[in-house]
DNA sequence: ATGCTTGCAAACGGTTTGCACGTGT
DNA sequence: ACACGTGCAAACCGTTTGCAAGCAT
């Protein structure tokens, strides 16, 4: 996987450094259920295993992932940015607004809509930013 | 018409004061095609006008503004929030990538889908926020 | 009169950058 | 070797806040 690792870099025509090898690993790391980190969740792991790596490498390193494709980032909250992996199946999310949690879904209509939409005002859909904020329903 | 402002204040349990009158009325000013605004927008705005109002109190404003369910804060762009009146209709927006032009529209499909889908997972949609990146279609 | 508001300037916090040193190929 | 990558600390920039003075009621 290590092989796999650097591959990735290399091809994304990046060098495989050490800090860029164990941020993907950290952001490829399925153990927690969130694989959406900010910058700093990010060299707080980084530090604990005992890394010397800056958080401004961390930041360069995760620009240079996102401009690389690897990479997508979000705002859910107003103030810091949450970065995740981008996966074949691109998704949106749904955020709990009392807990935090986010849950990822997929839904076909919604994105033949939004084309639809884009297209009747003469645009052409790049990109899309969808996020419910929900809560548990109380019964 | 600056009768029908301060009363809006009032309803919304905010004295009415020279600067969030003149905020109130910038945010109304329909004659722009752009009724989204930054703190900054606004405070040149004020500025031109030969108001003596700080950013500190546009960014206050605002804020309460927010609260008071006057105005929405919108995030197009990662590091600077816009402001808009919050009219009856709610709606979307698709954000022009190469001109920055934003566009509103609404869906019903969409936010049927959307409720759907969070019901689905247990969960209630208080919110939601839908940006779509476009550039015109060229033929 | 008195409590909410404001302007100013300083603080904040996430993110970026300049620079001299270190590292991958 | 040499270009590219990195750590550190300082700069940035939008936004928030403490404080003393100013208003609306």
């Amino acid at each position: 996987m290590s092989d796999k690792t650097n591959t990735n870099l290399k091809e994304a025509g990046l060098k495989a450094t050490l800090p860029r090898i164990k941020i993907l690993e950290i952001l490829q790391a399925t153990s927690g259920t969130h694989h959406h980190y900010t910058a700093e969740d990010i060299y707080r792991e980084l530090v604990i295993n005992n890394y010397d790596i800056g958080l401004a490498t961390v930041y360069r390193v995760l620009t240079q992932f996102e401009n690389a494709g690897i990479v997508v980032k979000h705002q859910f909250d107003a103030n810091k940015s949450v970065y995740e992996l981008i996966d074949a199946e691109h998704h949106d999310h749904m955020v709990c607004v009392d807990t935090g949690e986010v849950t990822e879904f997929h839904d076909e209509t919604i994105k033949r809509k939004q084309r639809e939409i884009a297209a009747e005002h003469g645009y052409e859909l790049l990109d899309q930013s969808l996020v419910l904020y929900v809560k548990k329903k109380q019964k």
